[in-house]
DNA sequence: TTTTAAATTGTACAAATTACAATTTAAAAA
DNA sequence: TTTTTAAATTGTAATTTGTACAATTTAAAA
C-alpha cells in the first residue's frame, strides 16, 4: 500500500501523530481533487471509520492547515473548502455550481513574481499573490 | 450634504428605493474603508439607526450585491465582508490581522487581460479573474 | 391623499464551526 | 515489552453567521 506510506510520511514530516483518522482523512482529500469542504469529509471518511466525530473532521483538518500540508481556501459559497496539494497555483472557480479546481501555470507564476519584484505597494509586506480565475465549466456536471 | 445626495443617487440608478437604513448601511460602507462584515455594520449603523434589525442589514446588504453597487468578498477569516468599490480591483490582505484594503493597478489589469487572452483554458470559459495579494501591513496592530 | 408593492422588523431556525471535559491512544521513556 | 504522558478523539453544548417567514411599516407611484 504505497498511498498509505506517503501519507504517514507526510504526517510523520510535518511532526504530527499517526492516527487513523488523520490518514482517512489525508486520503480522502487527495483522492477527492474537488476541495472538499468538512462536512463532506466527514461524510465520506464516515465510511471507513464509523463512529467518526464530525469535531474530529475540523480538528485534523485544522492541524493539517497549521502544519501547512493542507490549504484553506475560500469561496463565495457557504463553506471553508481544504485542498491538500500545497505548492503554488491558483484556483479555477466557477460561481453558479460553487465547482472549484486547481491551475497549475508556471508561465504566469513568472509574470506575476517579475512584476511584483519591481512593484513596491505602500506600506504592504507581499508573501504571496494567488488568482481566483471565475468562469464556467463548460461540461458543468458537478 | 453632497455625501447623502450621491448614495441617493446611486441607490435610485440601482432601481432599489431609498430608506434611511440603505442610505445609511452604504454610507458606512463608503466611509470605513475597510470592507466590514455585516455584523460591524450593524454594529455601526445601529448608533445612527437605534432599533435597527441585524436581519435588515442581511437584507440590505444583500439587495446591493443583487444589484450590483456592493460586492461580497470573502477572506480566510470568518465572515464575508462586503466592498461598495465596484470597478474592477484586487485585494490586498493580511491573514494575522484579517485586515483588507483596495488594490487598483491598471498596468496589472491589462497584463493580466493580455495574458489570459491568448491562454485557452480547457473546459473553461473565463469570466474574471482576481488578486488576493496576500502579506503583512506594516503598522497592522494586531 | 390613497394605494400597494416593497422594506423592515422580530422571532425562530439552520448551517458551519468552536469550546470543553472525559476518554482513549500514539509513541517516547523506562 | 510495559509504562507513562502528552496529545488526539469524542460527544455535548454553545457560538457565530446567516436565512425563512409572518406581521408591520413605509416609500413612492397613482
Amino acid at each position: 500500500m504505497k498511498r498509505v506510506d506517503e501519507i504517514v510520511k507526510k504526517l510523520s514530516d510535518a511532526g504530527l501523530k499517526i492516527t487513523p483518522q488523520r490518514i482517512a482523512v489525508m486520503q480522502s482529500l487527495v483522492e477527492a481533487k474537488t476541495h472538499p469542504t468538512a462536512e463532506e469529509t466527514y461524510r465520506r471518511v464516515s465510511q471507513s471509520i464509523p463512529g467518526l466525530s464530525p469535531t474530529t473532521v475540523y480538528n485534523v483538518l485544522d492541524a493539517f492547515v497549521r502544519n501547512g500540508i493542507v490549504n484553506k481556501v475560500k469561496t463565495d459559497a457557504g463553506a471553508m473548502r481544504y485542498d491538500p496539494v500545497t505548492d503554488n497555483h491558483h484556483h479555477l472557480y466557477c460561481e453558479s455550481s460553487d465547482r472549484m479546481e486547481d491551475f497549475h501555470d508556471p508561465e504566469l507564476d513568472r509574470l506575476l513574481e517579475e512584476y511584483f519584484q519591481n512593484k513596491k505597494i505602500h506600506g504592504f509586506r507581499l508573501k504571496d499573490v494567488k488568482l481566483q480565475i471565475v468562469g464556467e465549466f463548460e461540461n458543468s456536471k458537478k
